[in-house]
DNA sequence: CGGAATCCAGCGGGATACTG
DNA sequence: CAGTATCCCGCTGGATTCCG
C-alpha cells in the first residue's frame, strides 16, 4: 500500500490540519446533508428542510450559515412578499459532491455488512 | 445535472439511510483519523495513542471498540507481561480508507480557501 | 416564508487516578 | 502496557415561540 515513504499528506496527528478541521464540519448532524440535497441545484430554505428530514429551524440555518462562512455555498435573499431565500453551492461546495459522494457509496455499500457484524459483536462473538 | 429521474441513490431524507448511520460514526472525533492511521499496517494501542495526537485513553478505547464492533478492525491480545494489544483493520476497514481519503485531500486542497473565506465573512463583507 | 430568540437535555469528549 | 473507573464540562442539536 505504501509505495514511497509517504504518510497521510499531510500531518493528521496535528490537530490543525486540514482533514481534522473538515472532517469536524461535515461530520455534523445535517452538513454533508445539506450539501448533497444542493448538488442538483438551488433550493429555498423550507425546500432543504422538508428534503432533510426533521431539522429544527435553528439547526439548519445554523448549518447553512457555516457553509456560507466557509464559502461552500451562497444565499441570495429576495426582497419579496413572502420572502423568498435561495441556497445554491459554490464551485468550491460542488467541488465537495466527489469525495461526499464516494463516502456515501460506501456507506450504501457495506451498512448491512455492518449491521451484521454489530449483532455478531452484541451476540457476545 | 439529473440525467435521469434518480435523487441520491439511497433515501438521504430517511434517518436510517446508510449515509447518515455511517457519517454519524466516521463523523466523530478519532474514528477517521484511526482508520487512516492503521492504512499503513497494524499498530498498538500506544502507537495508535501517541500518533494520533492527545487522546484519552477512555475516549481512543471507545473509537476502537466501535470500529470492532462495526467489524472495521480486529483486536488481538497476546497473554504477555507486560500485556500486547494489537490492532489491524478488516478487508471492510481497509475499503474505508479510499472515500476517507478522497475527503481528506479535498480537505488539504481547500483549507486554505475556506479558511480565507471565513476571514471575509467575518470582516463583515 | 424564513428565520431569530430562548431554553434545555444529552452526550461526546477530556482530565485524572487507579489496576491486572 | 492497555486499559477501566469516575467525575465533569461544553457544545451540539432539539422543541418551542415569536417576529418582519
Amino acid at each position: 500500500m505504501v509505495t514511497n515513504g509517504t504518510y497521510e499528506r499531510g500531518d493528521l496527528f496535528d490537530p490543525n490540519c486540514g482533514t481534522r478541521l473538515i472532517l469536524d464540519r461535515i461530520g455534523d448532524k445535517w452538513t454533508a446533508l445539506a450539501v448533497l440535497r444542493l448538488q442538483h441545484g438551488p433550493l429555498r430554505f423550507t425546500e432543504l428542510r422538508d428534503g432533510i428530514g426533521s431539522v429544527a429551524p435553528k439547526v439548519l440555518t445554523q448549518t447553512l450559515r457555516r457553509l456560507e462562512r466557509d464559502g461552500l455555498l451562497t444565499r441570495e435573499v429576495f426582497a419579496e412578499v413572502p420572502p423568498r431565500v435561495v441556497y445554491d453551492l459554490t464551485p468550491m461546495g460542488r467541488s465537495l459532491i466527489g469525495p461526499l459522494t464516494a463516502v456515501s457509496d460506501w456507506a450504501e455499500e457495506h451498512i448491512n455488512a455492518i449491521t451484521t457484524a454489530q449483532g455478531q459483536y452484541d451476540a457476545g462473538s
